[in-house]
DNA sequence: CAAGTAAGTAAATAGCTTGAACTTACACGC
DNA sequence: GCGTGTAAGTTCAAGCTATTTACTTACTTG
C-alpha cells in the first residue's frame, strides 16, 4: 500500500490514453490556468490530442473552463483550472496523542476537518472511533455531495513497503497491525482508494504533491514530536515515496548521533532522538507523560534549564537537517511536527547551525529552502489525502 | 546529464511502441532465458505484439535466440538472450591516483579493461590522457567490431544535476569542470551517448542494473576511498538515481558523526571522513601523500597503533552504514573502494556493528544483504558503461 | 500414431494520435 | 467601423499500433 505506481513496463492504446489524460490533469493541477495550447506545448502532444483529452476531463468533473485570456494576437486561449466542486479525497491521522481528520479538494483545500485528543488505546477502540468521525466528515453539508475518491491514514510508525500493514509504533505500543482491514469493514458502501503510510511520509507527499507553480525536484519533511521522522518525495511527473526493504527509509530519529551516547528505547545507543525528540526532553526535564508537553513548558521558556535543555536539542536538530542535506540534499526542506511549537529556543541554534554550515563542502552561497510549519495539525492528514488522488491519477482507476 | 530520464509525461504511438521495445528488452536483460510467451504474460502484452517486437529488436542486434525450452505438454518456446557480441559501451572512471576504463557488453561483461596511474593533474591534460587510452581501448581487437552506444565518465565528486558540470572535487583539486568538452573534441567521429556522474553513483547503478535474476528494489552502494560517498539506486523497471538539488545527495563523508569533532576539510567539525576515510587514516598514521596508502599499510597490519586506528575507524564506518539503513533502508547495501583491501583490521568493527544493530528497531532477524567487493577497481567505470547502456534504452535513442 | 497442448505467426479489426483544413475570436492599423 | 493578421480551438480523414481470431508449428502423452 504506498504511493509507488506500478511503474507499467508496457501497455496499450488504451494504456496510452490513460496516460495522455493523467498528463494533462498533471499538468493543469501544477500550473492553474493553462490553456489548450499551452498544455499541447508543454507535454508535446497536438492541438487535437490535448482537445479530445481535456473535453473527456471537463465531463468527468475533473477539470472546469475558466476566464478567457488576455490575447496576445490572435484567438485567446481559455484557462482550465482543477474542478474543485466534484470530488473530495478523506484523509486521517492516528498519532500519539488524538485523531485528525481532513476532507480536502483536489487541490488540497480542507473542506472539512476534525481533531479530537485520544489516549493511546488498541487498534480496534481506535479504528471504530475513526470509523464514526470518518462518517461524520463525510456526511459533513461541503462534503456529502462529492464524490469521494477514498480515504488515505496516517500512522505514527513504519509501514511495510510491501503490503499494507504498521509494523511498529512504539509511541502507541502496537505491533504489527492491519490497520485497513481493521477499519474497511465499517465502511461497506465506500468505494475507491484505501491506503496508509507512515505520517512523515505522508505529510512529505502533501507538501509536495499540492504544491503549484514553482514544484521542488525533491521535498524532505521531517516531523519532530514525540519522536522523529521525515519523508522524501522526489520526481516531479510521477512522485516517488521511498520507503526502503522494512519501511525504515526516514526513521532518522534512529540515525546515530553521538557514538557511545545515551541509550534509546530502541537499544542502540546515541540515537537523535536521545537529543532531540518529545521524549527525550519529557526526561531531561521531568514532564509526565500525562501532561501536555507543549503546553506545559509553553509557560517555562524563560527558565534556564528548559532554555539550556531545548538549546541543545535543538544544535542536534540542526545536525540531523545537515546531515540530511548532505544524504539526500532535497531541493526544499519542510519542518513541522509539535515541537516546533516551541518557537525559538529550540528552533533558532538548528536553523542557525543548518544555515551556517550546508554550504560549507561546495563553497556556494546557494540556501536550500527551509520552511518550517507552525500549525502541523492537519499536514499529515492532508498528505494522506494526497496519496489517494495520486492513487487515482497515476493508478489503474477508471476514473479518469 | 544523468539518469533520471525524461519521464515522458504524455506520447503518441511511436512512443508507445518504442516503450513496449524496452519493456521487453528490460525482461530479458533482467532474466535471460525468457520466450515470448513468458514476455507476454509479465509485461500484459499480448503473443502478437510481443512477437513483432522480439522480432524488430532481433533485427537489429539487441536480441538472440537460444535453445528450445523443455516442453510443458505442447510446443517448447525458445529462449531469448540478450545478443552480447553486436554493442559495446564504454566506461571510464578519473580516481584521484588513476584512470580506469572498460570496454562492457550489454550483459555488463568486461571485454578489455585498462588501468593506469596518475597523478593528480589538470582536467585538460586528464582529458587528453584518457581519450588517448579510450582511443586505445575502442580499437581493441573483442571492441572495435561492436556498435558503440556511448561513454560514461565517473568522476570522483559532486556533479550538478541539472548539467554535465563537476562542481568540485577536493582530491584532484578540481572546481566546476564541464569534463564532458574536454573530451568530446577527441572524439569527432564516435557518436552515442556522452555521460559523466560521481564515481559512488555511477557504481551503484552498475551493480543494479547489471543485476540479473533476483533484483532488490534499492540499492546503496558506499565507496571508501580518500574520501567517503555513496549512491542510491532505486525503481526496477526505470531505475532512479538521486543527485539532490546541488549534487550533494550521498555524501555521507560529511555527514556529522561526531558533534563538536575534528575539523574536516570542508570546514565543518566532526564530519564522518575525519573519522574514517583515506585522508584521515593518513593523518593518524603520518602516511605522506606520495606514498600508497593501502601498500604501506598492508605490512604493518600487526602494529598496535594502526590496529587501534583501523578499529576507531571501522566502527565509524559501521555507525555510516547504520545511518543510510535508518534514512535510506536500501534492500541491498555494497561496500567498495580502496579502503576495502585493508580487510578485517578495518571492516570487522564495521560488519558488526551494523550486523549487531541493524534490527534494535523493529525487533526482527531479516538481516539487509551487505556485499563487500574486495576488487573494486573498475567498479565505477563499469558503471558509468551500464549509465551508456540505460540511457540508450530508457531514452530518446532510435536505436531500439 | 493420433490426440492434446502450448508457442508462435498471419491477417483483419478496433482505437488512438496525427495532420491539415477549417472555424472562432481577439488586436491592430487605417 | 472595417479589414487584416494572428493564434486558439475543432473537425475529420488518414496512418499507425495493438488486439482479436484463426491458423500453423512442434513437442508430449497415451
Amino acid at each position: 500500500m504506498s504511493t509507488s505506481f506500478q511503474q507499467h513496463k508496457a501497455g496499450d492504446l488504451h494504456f496510452l490514453k490513460r496516460l495522455n489524460r493523467s498528463a494533462i490533469l498533471e499538468l493543469v493541477r501544477r500550473t492553474p490556468g493553462l490553456t489548450r495550447a499551452d498544455i499541447a506545448t508543454q507535454a508535446q502532444l497536438t492541438k487535437a490530442t490535448v482537445g479530445t483529452g481535456v473535453q473527456s476531463l471537463l465531463n468527468q468533473g475533473w477539470l472546469s473552463e475558466g476566464e478567457l485570456q488576455k490575447s496576445s494576437g490572435g484567438r485567446p486561449g481559455r484557462a482550465l483550472h482543477l474542478n474543485d466542486r466534484h470530488y473530495v479525497m478523506l484523509g486521517a491521522e492516528v498519532g500519539v496523542h488524538g485523531l485528525r481528520l481532513v476532507a480536502c479538494s483536489l487541490s488540497g483545500e480542507v473542506l472539512a476537518s476534525h481533531h479530537e485528543h485520544l489516549v493511546p488505546t488498541t487498534p480496534e477502540v481506535t479504528a471504530g472511533l475513526l470509523a464514526e468521525r470518518l462518517h461524520s466528515l463525510h456526511s459533513a453539508p461541503s462534503v456529502s455531495d462529492r464524490h469521494c475518491l477514498g480515504v488515505g491514514v496516517a500512522l505514527p510508525g513504519p509501514i511495510d513497503p510491501r503490503k499494507p500493514v504498521l509494523r511498529l509504533a512504539p509511541n502507541l505500543g502496537w505491533r504489527d497491525i492491519r490497520f485497513l482491514e481493521l477499519l474497511r469493514p465499517h465502511f461497506p458502501k465506500l468505494e475507491g482508494t484505501w491506503l496508509m503510510d507512515n505520517e512523515a511520509k505522508s505529510a512529505a507527499f502533501g507538501e509536495f504533491y499540492f504544491r503549484t507553480g514553482q514544484v521542488p525536484d525533491s521535498l524532505v519533511y521531517v516531523s519532530a514530536g514525540t519522536g522523529i521522522g521525515s519523508g522524501m518525495v522526489e520526481g516531479n511527473h510521477l512522485p516517488l515515496l521511498s520507503r526502503g526493504l522494512q519501511g525504515l527509509a526516514g526513521e532518522i530519529g534512529h540515525t546515530i548521533l553521538q557514538p557511545g551516547g545515551l541509550y534509546c528505547h530502541c537499544g542502540n545507543r546515541g540515537c537523535a532522538e536521545t537529543l532531540v525528540s518529545g521524549w527525550s526532553i519529557r526526561a531531561a526535564l521531568g514532564i509526565a507523560e500525562d501532561e501536555e508537553l507543549v503546553e506545559s513548558l509553553l509557560p517555562r521558556l524563560q527558565e534556564e534549564n528548559v532554555q539550556l535543555t531545548l538549546r541543545r536539542a535543538g544544535e542536534a536538530l540542526g545536525t540531523l537537517l545537515l546531515n540530511l542535506h548532505h544524504t539526500q540534499n532535497p531541493s526544499e526542506l519542510v519542518l513541522g511536527g509539535s515541537l516546533v511549537q516551541l518557537g525559538a529556543p529550540l528552533l533558532d541554534p538548528a536553523l542557525a547551525y543548518f544555515k551556517a554550515n550546508q554550504n560549507r563542502l561546495l563553497g556556494t552561497t546557494q540556501q536550500v529552502p527551509l520552511r518550517v510549519i507552525e500549525d502541523s495539525t492537519f499536514i499529515a492528514a492532508r498528505g494522506a489525502a494526497a496519496q489517494v488522488l495520486a492513487s487515482v491519477i497515476h493508478g489503474p482507476s477508471d476514473l479518469i
